[in-house]
DNA sequence: GTTGAAACTTATTAAAC
DNA sequence: GTTTAATAAGTTTCAAC
């Protein structure tokens, strides 16, 4: 990948925006000593070589409806590559889950799962989830509050 | 907490804040099927009832230099409520800590972990990390891949 | 890198329907 | 909820330093 060289007021300018991604040029330059001129073109900049990704609102989970919140962790049976695809592809198309990470250790797959209710979470985990090739053990944490994000 | 009804229109709104947090109130209202005046009054009402916490930049993490990523489950010794404080206060506080949640299960605190590479996380891990008191036991697993993301 | 100014696009507010 | 109009504020682009 493209790797451009961030300089300290880069940093500075991309801290800014993590926290605040609303916030005027004008603001932004002043906050991290710059005049706008050059803070909007460094914005644009690292908006063109992919380092700022896009920009987006943090929503209330519990709002949206979903009061469950939980981290499941997935054990794979057998590593053979067509279950692995075929979990890949049933979990992507699940609206349910939220995140999906391939991780090292004694399990495979980290999953963030994000349902209204119990009884939503337990359809999706008895006839979707467990249906599934290749899954074999499975261990479910509720998530009791979001302490911190920067993301 | 307070949880304001959210009609089709709300959950539209956010659904477009939640992937471009910069449109503009005009292109929102236009996608949303909304003149802009009362777009504008539900995104506010959206915002003063914490359904929207904020918004912000995603950015690359590969680009900042956190090429290293971990989720490290932590265990507290004794749950009295100092420790515990002392604790969050000091996770909220390093920047290599991206997230943290509190969850139920056999361990008390998820966090994701962000570093240049794994000499800094060693020292995260030695010199900050267990140095918090009441941290037990971390099991540490590294992401090796982000299969799926929504959030 | 800086300032300053003009042209353009939004946001905000108020009014009337 | 809608439209329209006016003011205020922000963005963008350009020139000159």
């Amino acid at each position: 990948m493209t790797t451009p060289t961030l300089d300290p007021t880069d940093r500075r300018i991309l801290d800014v925006l993590q926290s605040d991604g609303r916030i005027s040029n004008l603001d932004l330059a002043a906050k991290v000593g710059l005049s706008p001129t050059p803070c909007a073109r460094r914005v644009r900049r690292l908006e063109e070589t992919g380092v700022i990704r896009g920009y987006g609102a943090r929503i209330n989970p519990a709002a949206l409806g979903h009061g469950v919140n939980v981290i499941v962790s997935v054990r794979l049976v057998r590593q053979n590559p067509r279950d692995i695809d075929e979990f890949l592809r049933a979990v992507k198309a699940m609206p349910e889950v939220t995140e999906c990470l391939l991780v090292t250790g004694d399990l495979d797959y980290i999953l963030r799962v994000a349902a209204p209710d119990v009884d939503s979470l337990k359809g999706f985990f008895l006839d979707r989830l467990k249906k599934l090739p290749g899954v074999s053990n499975t261990t479910t944490n509720l998530i009791l509050e979001t302490v911190k994000t920067t993301r």
